[in-house]
DNA sequence: AGATATACATACCGGTTGGTATTTTTCAAG
DNA sequence: CTTGAAAAATACCAACCGGTATGTATATCT
């Protein structure tokens, strides 16, 4: 009886692995259970549905890069910092889960999921809806503490600012995956950022504190 | 023998409607051969796979549409016209292709369908690069007259202003899909398309010709 | 009209997938 | 040790899906 704990974990993170390049439906049940190095019998014994695996491993996986996104948005921090680590935060991304020459670029695992699945895995969307709207409370923080800085030209509600972020940077990364160009992501990503934020000009370089 | 013609027409039709409220897996041959009132003996006298069918109805879709962009994007339209008759036109797929309570929002079928499938559906993702890519030039060509009419702000490439929009809408579409919400479709995509454009201010809003 | 290719229908196959039933192993408490 | 329950392995199933084999009706050409 091996650590149950851990062959839970291990599924969970295997799954949002092979998700982030892969598509829901193209994922399987027993891919998952192979990459993870467990047997179906185990699966079904920590998991009672494929549906149920993957709301869980999101989840997981977002509780556990809250603190990274905590520490990004910090109060602390400055709003142009949080802006820059942001950017870097999802380029990072592309380094961890991407497959070099095969899959460039990896899309949000649990937002893609729901758009993929239909209303019959209620739990994926369900699950795609509340992290999404967690991300975007993040992104509002960071808005509002650019606005407060008054480096954010006139107009836009700081809710709405960040709902286009994050659109955005989901269209972005969709198109990356399609074309398998990583290159275009990381020079579009902050244009596109700075463009629906109106960032005034002089601060859209990376010039404080953090570098890449 | 009834129709041969209308057979085919009728399986790529039926085909990109299912496609736009569902994905590529979710919707089997069996399911279009059921909505299209056709055998699948006939399906497949007139298309050697599935990934051939998508992207044959793909490429139909997108000629049937031609006409209606090369309108909105004649060189005799103003500027201004042409983007509010982009935005429009995806307003009005949206009433087309929806399904009201159930589906509010559908995405760029042809488009989505390229994040979905892996290499061993090459020719889907091959077909969703080059339309991608045919769609950024009509945009390319908008973007151009604005700038010429001194209408957006400074710097920004054409090509790469028109990339950013073709991305941030096709995230904007998922966005309204997964949330299944029209109404913030509707209300973002103007917002969201101006501030990538940087769009004078004064320009913002429908006032030139075209009314809704 | 007869021959022939086209258009479509029916039935089915092999493989895969999500899920289950059952057995074996592991570990900790008594 | 024994025991008992959790954890994990094996084997399996029913359903489904893409695709095929084969049969039949319809149009076209000579």
């Amino acid at each position: 009886m091996r650590n149950a704990a851990e062959t839970r974990n291990k599924l969970l993170e295997t799954a949002m692995e092979l998700l982030a390049t892969r598509s829901y439906h193209d994922v399987g049940v027993s891919d998952v259970c192979k990459h993870a190095g467990v047997t179906k019998g185990a699966f079904y014994h920590h998991f009672d549905s494929k549906a149920e695996l993957f709301a869980a491993a999101a989840r997981h996986h977002w509780e556990k890069g809250k603190d990274e996104l905590r520490a990004i948005f910090s109060p602390d921090v400055p709003p142009l910092d949080q802006l820059n680590g942001y950017i870097e935060l999802i380029c990072n991304k592309q380094e961890r889960y991407a497959v070099p020459g095969e899959n460039e670029v990896c899309v949000c695992p649990i937002f893609t999921a729901g758009g993929q699945v239909g209303p019959e895995d209620a739990p994926i969307q369900a699950c795609s809806r509340e992290l999404a709207e967690e991300q975007i409370k993040y992104l509002a923080s960071m808005v509002r503490g650019l606005k407060g800085e008054g480096m954010l030209g006139e107009g836009g509600d700081v809710t709405t600012l960040a709902r286009l972020i994050f659109q955005y940077v989901h269209g972005l990364l969709t198109y990356g995956q399609v074309f398998n160009d990583l290159d275009t992501v990381r020079s579009d990503i902050r244009n596109g950022i700075c463009r629906i934020l109106n960032l005034q000009c002089k601060y859209r370089d990376i010039e404080s504190g953090s570098a890449a």
